[in-house]
DNA sequence: GCCGTTTTCGGCCCGACTGTTTTCAGTCG
């Protein structure tokens, strides 16, 4: 065992996406780089750990790891190393693949002007595109020359992906606009913004209308626009400033439904749902879906697109390519969880601790918003930055919400809380006793995140076992964009979360939506039960909402496994009981 | 290299935009 290396998913992934990418420079059947892809991706979004499965020799479950990808697992489980790799980059110099990033750069050009001209490097590359040496190779020109400089510019200025919350109140921004222009029938988002993935590449948009030109025109002269990176009659890309880049289709509004379905994807999905339109001998494209003899069946909204292929309407959130469109064939797709399904707000905060309401404003723009239960959750004493509450003050926070409770009638029923801090030795800032006077506890951890796996791992799982805490608040503790979460053995966290019947919550703050949809599936595939809060400091945090109830759509959840979906007795009810 | 209620061999989605091309290759989503 002490031989091993247990290399991580993501690990893995990083391995055969590099594979992959030098391979497709090599010039290697395409169909070989796509499966490397392939892999790399599934590894990259498995919800179990891919050394578990080896252990139990059942790496050629995983989707698109076949023999030859298994074996490759196994010799890096066994010696930590993989000679194909090693001959790969003795062929093949790995930094050409820092340049396939680049806009309007691929394997082909990279490929050739590593062969004539000996560019291995990005560096390399501009030095040669400013000295003018690009523009006399076949194929090349001024143009293409220039093109590319542009696109390393970009590629420099260039965030990484776009975390949700950025991206959605932009892209709403820039509807409001397009849906100004005459002429436009509607403005919807499309891509991964629609799906809700928890960071985007870019803003997908789509637009119906007759006549493109006005439309394209308006986005296109957008003052913040910065660049354009393409510009047609029915697809156009621009960048904005700080790294932002959108996309905005347009078509007839009788191609609606195709064009929405195809600027949706994913990509697989797409190719999935193309797969199972051609067994029926149509043709599926964002134009129509076309018989063999050329003639078309227009559909204006997505539900016809499916229904055409015998499908019910997919929910865009489950367009991943995880089995949902089998699902939808077996008629055995989930009933998603929607925002209306909310009763209550389990995670808040006052200004008792770090939130900027008073118990009573808090309480008052919950009921605006429809909710029926609100939770008092402030910081406990150790996250001192907070000013969180010791035990004594809580007590007196619990006078001040029962004085609050009665001044508001029954018109939103007020619980009492804590968010405990998770100290870094695995104990909590409150003895039981403390707790236990509680209507609801909830154990986060917000310090020492970067504890070793097995450490970190162990001081989550002691507060799992501990009977009075109700719920673990962000579990990895990741932060968008640059927070990575805390190294969990997350297969032991669920099964000890499940076995203790303890809820794990999604936050739904954009930078933290954690858990993340895989593991949330796979809880809930367990049995588990979720929350969803929204760890509202502010009267607006209310309304991010939406995007942790994104994340259990995601994850396949059905209302039933939320238990803010649960009415108050039930709620009431299941944490006596558990207690 | 993967995969199979049309196949264990022969497929593996479809089209827009750009630039360098006289009909297409490369890139992107």
């Amino acid at each position: 065992m002490t031989d091993l290396h247990r290399l991580s998913n993501r690990q893995l992934a990083q391995i055969f996406e590099q594979i992959a990418d030098l391979s497709e420079i090599k010039g290697e059947v395409i169909y070989k780089v796509l499966a490397y892809r392939k892999a790399a991706e599934s590894l990259a979004e498995l919800n179990r750990e891919a050394f578990d499965i080896w252990q139990t020799g059942k790496l050629t479950e995983i989707p698109g790891v076949g023999k030859a990808i298994a074996e490759k697992i196994e010799e890096l489980f066994t010696t930590g190393k993989l000679g194909f790799l090693e001959k790969l980059t003795a062929e093949v110099p790995p930094t050409l693949a820092e340049m396939l990033p680049v806009p309007d750069l691929g394997p082909k050009k990279i490929a050739l002007f590593w062969r004539e001209l000996g560019i291995t490097t990005l560096a390399e590359l501009e030095e040669a595109a400013r000295a003018g040496k690009l523009r006399t190779l076949p194929g090349m020109g001024e143009k293409s020359e220039a093109r590319i400089l542009a696109g390393i510019e970009a590629y420099k200025r260039r965030s990484e992906r776009i975390p949700i919350g950025r991206a959605y109140p932009f892209a709403q921004r820039l509807m409001t606009r397009l849906r100004a222009v005459s002429g436009v029938h509607r403005v919807e988002m499309a891509g991964s913004l629609r799906r809700g993935r928890s960071t985007v590449g870019d803003i997908d948009l789509l637009a119906a209308a007759t006549d493109s030109k006005a439309v394209m025109e308006a986005f296109l002269s957008d003052p913040e626009v910065t660049r354009i990176t393409a510009s047609g009659e029915t697809k156009s890309s621009v960048e904005y400033d700080q790294g932002l880049r959108a996309q905005l289709w347009v078509h007839p509004p009788e191609r609606f439904g195709t064009a929405w379905q195809y600027a949706t994807g994913s990509k697989d999905h797409n190719v999935r749902l193309r797969e199972l339109a051609l067994k029926q001998g149509l043709s599926l494209s964002e134009h129509a879906l076309t018989h063999k003899d050329g003639s078309e069946i227009l559909c204006a909204t997505e539900e016809e697109v499916y229904s055409t292929l015998g499908l019910p309407w997919i929910p865009p959130e489950l367009r991943e390519d995880r089995g949902e469109i089998q699902a939808a064939l077996e008629s055995r797709l989930p009933c998603l969880v929607q925002v209306s399904d909310i009763r209550s707000e389990l995670h808040a905060h006052t200004t008792w601790s770090d939130g900027k309401l008073t118990i009573r404003q808090l309480a008052e723009a919950a009921q605006k918003r429809g909710l029926e239960v609100i939770v008092i959750s402030d910081h406990s004493a150790s996250l001192a930055i907070t000013g969180g509450l010791t035990a004594e003050a809580a007590l007196e926070q619990r006078q001040e919400i029962r004085r609050v409770q009665e001044e508001l009638g029954n018109t939103i029923r007020l619980l009492h809380g804590i968010e405990v801090e998770i100290r870094a030795d695995g104990s909590l800032d409150f003895p039981d006793e403390v707790l236990a006077g509680f209507d609801i506890v909830t154990a986060s951890m917000h310090t020492s995140l970067r504890q070793p796996r097995q450490q970190v791992t162990e001081r989550l799982l002691n507060v799992i076992r501990n009977p009075q805490v109700d719920m673990i608040g962000h579990p990895t503790g990741r932060m968008f964009p640059n927070r990575e979460g805390a190294d969990l053995d997350m297969e032991a966290i669920l099964k000890a979360a499940r076995e203790h019947n303890v809820v794990l919550e999604i936050n739904a703050h954009p930078s933290r939506l954690d858990l993340d949809d895989l593991y949330a599936r796979r809880y809930v595939e367990m049995g588990g039960l979720l929350a969803i809060n929204t760890d509202a400091h502010t009267e607006s945090d209310l309304d991010l909402l939406h995007f942790g109830v994104t994340i259990a759509r995601r994850a396949w959840v059905e209302a039933e496994s939320i238990i803010n979906t649960w009415p108050l007795h039930r709620l009431l009810d299941w944490l006596s009981e558990r207690r």
